[in-house]
RNA sequence: GCGAAAGUGGCGGAAUUGGUAGACGCACUGGAUUUAGGUUCCAGCGGGGAAACCUGUGGGGGUUCGAGUCCCCCCUUUCGCACCA
């Protein structure tokens, strides 16, 4: 948990937001261990029950202890207690997912047993509660109802006192029978505590109870372990043989891997855990009957390590050779929001198990111009070598690109039995306001707008897009359609206009190409018209490099590109100076285009440099020199609102433009003849003027 | 319930570091071309107003010369919550 917390603040390339639930997630925590002594007259190496807390300055208000049903203590009072211990059994049924253990109704009972305050010596009753978790902290908590919202509810619904403990600083504590009361305070009641601040009196409660052998400061996590098993099918075998009398014992190399049988039978449940053809065979220690392990491991096993197999995929003696290790770290990873935590956490602690187990790591670096590891790499000798200074072996996926869902309405109809037919929207549409299956007419009922997804079938197919309009048409019109980031409401309308667009393209080169070959502007003097066109040019070039490079924001590039074209279209003349800055930015628009629509500009570029191909073309550059301008504009300001523009030299002193300004007639106008009681001057974008 | 995001014209979205709100595209309206429809081209297009101008970025407060952007409270939507069945 420490090293998987620390390596988020060597991972730049990684969205913010995704380290922040990563952060969240393993939620490191700090409190206090304190032990409740089961004897009231305790003495060292008596039992204890030990509970972990961050609000120990409460320690006062404590009036029961609560224990997860796997608690030994839950364990051992059941033994006696037939209803207990059906509470119990009821409780381990319940889920462990969160959201229903935060929503699911508190519900707890006594065991009768009783431990002691550390402090004052008092009884305090232990109850077991559906709501602590043993994966937790110790799998006991010391409940506080004054001032925690859950022990608050759970000490009404079964009468336990509520004892305040805690005040606001500077005021006194008001009806703490209506709310638990949360925030940090001073402490009252609390023995020779009372008076100090929460901070001050976790410390000292801390220490104390270090002296007296009764607890210490402790740090907890939130992540929990992670156990791998399924009762699935689909899955890898997990290698294990039971033996009766050797245990478990691991399938021996020469025998593995361990298939998976393919005629098997789906129906409920896992088929492999009735196939005694697969699961019966001998112990490899004793040779006497044995039995292979059924469960199979979850499918998150494989997702973990899978960028790394890529790189030695025909590898038959091992999981990884060099090829991984001079491959890796992957450059960029993509993938949808949705894996924010599960996926890309196990995946990164996987990658450091690899690491530490020595499929690949520091000591073997290899730096650009050394002999190539054996066997060789897959593909082009070091290409990405000046992407990797330093490489390291710590995270699987230097960069990361996290896409939003593309979500979509889904619909249904209840079989009953609380099984549901989903239908795909394509297949309903609207008659008088409800919403209803085509085939017959019959109503659907609305399930509300999630992410595409099988189980809930309403995905669309992008096929009847490229049928009617191409693949390049509808490339372009979902890269044009939102940044990769966002979430996106799927619809086809707009389709037309990125086909338009492609066609009026396709259009532009071909009456150019049809006047004669030209080359590309490359000097010479240019007249105020083709200067401005070529100050576009270039700062589009910079923009879209900028935005696919950078940003990773393709709606916006391809916008640029769409200006550019229309000031194009602008551009009178066909004398060859004008004709070869045509050809200019057409060989550039090409080039840019390359990567969202490759087919369309395959074909272009050859028209446009007949010889040229792709592939062996370099993005385009920018001229600085183009850039270069002498005027700017101005936005004139009064009070904060925009009340016209001012045309300046670009290299203008301040009280230049503050001078040009307020003798300006807008402002003139807008000043209404006061003195203007500060000018605030932003170089290169506006001037405001305070009156 | 908890964690993370998002909310801007009729629609998708732009505004990159607190500095021109609505780029680009769709839809729509008017015009040109056409026998007509489609295509293509030109113009318009947040709301109010004849105009000057006023107003406007989910709602309510605040900071600032200046807020879509920052702070506080609230609402709605999406993703995740550890066995994705």
């Amino acid at each position: 948990a420490e090293e998987l917390l620390a390596g988020l603040d060597d991972l730049p390339g990684w969205p913010e937001r995704v380290k922040t639930m990563q952060r969240n997630w393993i939620g490191k925590s700090f409190g206090v261990e304190i032990h409740f002594p089961l004897n009231q007259r305790h003495q060292a190496g008596d039992e204890v029950l030990k509970v972990f807390t961050t609000r120990a300055d409460t320690l006062f208000g404590v009036t029961y202890v609560a224990v997860a049903a796997e608690h030994p203590l839950a364990q051992q009072a059941a033994a006696g207690n037939p209803a207990l211990a059906e509470f119990i059994v009821e409780c381990k049924q319940g889920s462990v997912a969160e959201a229903d253990m935060a929503t699911m109704e508190k519900k707890g009972m006594d065991t009768g047993l009783k431990v002691y305050h550390p402090f004052t010596n008092e009884p305090v009753p232990v109850f077991v509660a559906n709501y602590v978790l043993m994966g937790y902290g110790e799998g006991a908590v010391m409940a506080v109802p004054a001032h925690d919202e859950r022990d608050f509810a759970f000490a009404q619904k079964y009468g336990l006192p509520i004892r305040p403990v805690i005040k606001p600083v500077g005021a006194e504590l008001e009806l703490p029978l209506q709310a638990a009361y949360v925030e940090q305070g001073v402490l009252f009641d609390s023995g020779d505590f009372s008076g100090r601040s929460s901070e001050d009196a976790i410390d000292k409660i801390a220490l104390v109870l270090k002296n007296l052998a009764l607890g210490d400061k402790r740090t907890t996590w939130r992540l929990r372990d992670w156990g791998i098993s399924r009762q699935r099918y689909w899955g890898c075998p997990i290698p294990i043989i039971h033996c009766p009398s050797c245990g478990d014992v691991p399938v021996p190399e020469q025998d593995l891997p361990v298939v998976l049988p393919e005629d098997v039978k789906i129906d409920v449940g896992s088929p492999i855990k009735k196939m005694p053809s697969f699961y019966q065979t001998t112990c490899p220690k004793c040779g006497g009957a044995a039995e292979r392990e059924t469960d199979t491991m979850d499918t998150f096993v494989e997702s973990s390590w899978y960028y790394a197999r890529y790189a030695c995929p025909d590898l038959d003696k091992g999981m990884l050779d060099g090829r991984a290790n001079y491959w890796l770290p992957v450059d960029q990873y993509i993938g949808g929001i949705e894996h924010a935590i599960l996926h890309l956490l196990y995946a990164r602690f996987f990658h450091k198990l690899m690491r530490d187990e020595g499929l690949f790591g520091a000591e073997h670096v290899r730096t650009p111009g050394s002999p190539l590891p054996n066997p060789l790499p897959l593909a082009g000798e070091g290409a990405n070598d000046a992407l990797r200074a330093p490489k390291t072996f710590n995270e699987p996926f230097a960069n990361l690109l996290t896409q939003g869902m593309v979500i979509a309405e889904t619909f249904y109809r209840d079989l009953g039995e609380g099984k549901k037919l989903w239908i795909n929207p394509a297949d309903v549409e609207q008659r008088d306001g409800v919403w209803v299956l085509k085939a017959d007419g019959e109503p659907v009922i609305e399930g509300g707008t999630e992410k595409m997804s099988k189980s809930k079938n309403n995905g669309v197919d992008p096929q009847s897009l490229i049928d009617q309009y191409g693949a390049d048409t509808a490339r372009l019109f979902m890269m044009f359609a939102a940044p990769p980031e966002q979430s996106l409401e799927w619809s086809d309308a707009g389709v037309e206009g990125a086909h338009r667009f492609l066609k009026r393209l396709w259009k532009m080169v071909h009456d150019h190409v049809e006047q004669g070959e030209i080359g590309a502007w490359s000097g010479g003097e240019l007249t105020e018209t083709l200067t401005d066109f070529r100050r576009q040019l270039h700062q589009t070039i910079a923009k879209v490099t900028d935005d696919i490079e950078r940003r990773k924001q393709f709606n916006t590039a391809i916008a640029a590109i769409m200006e550019l074209m229309n000031a194009m279209a602008k551009l009178e003349g066909e004398d060859s100076l004008t004709r070869s800055v045509k050809q200019e930015a057409q060989e550039a628009i090409v080039l840019m285009l390359a990567p969202i629509v490759p087919h369309i500009c395959r074909i272009l570029i050859k028209a446009l440099k007949p010889g040229a191909c792709l592939v062996g073309s370099p993005w385009p550059t920018v001229d600085e020199s183009a850039l270069v301008r002498n005027e700017i504009e101005l936005m004139l300001q009064v009070n904060g609102k925009l009340r016209g523009k001012l045309k300046v030299a670009v290299d203008a002193a301040k009280d230049i433009i503050e001078a040009a300004a307020l003798a300006s007639p807008e402002a003139q106008k807008h000043m209404e003849g006061k003195p203007a009681k500060k000018v605030v001057v932003v170089p290169g974008r506006l001037v405001n003027i305070v009156v």
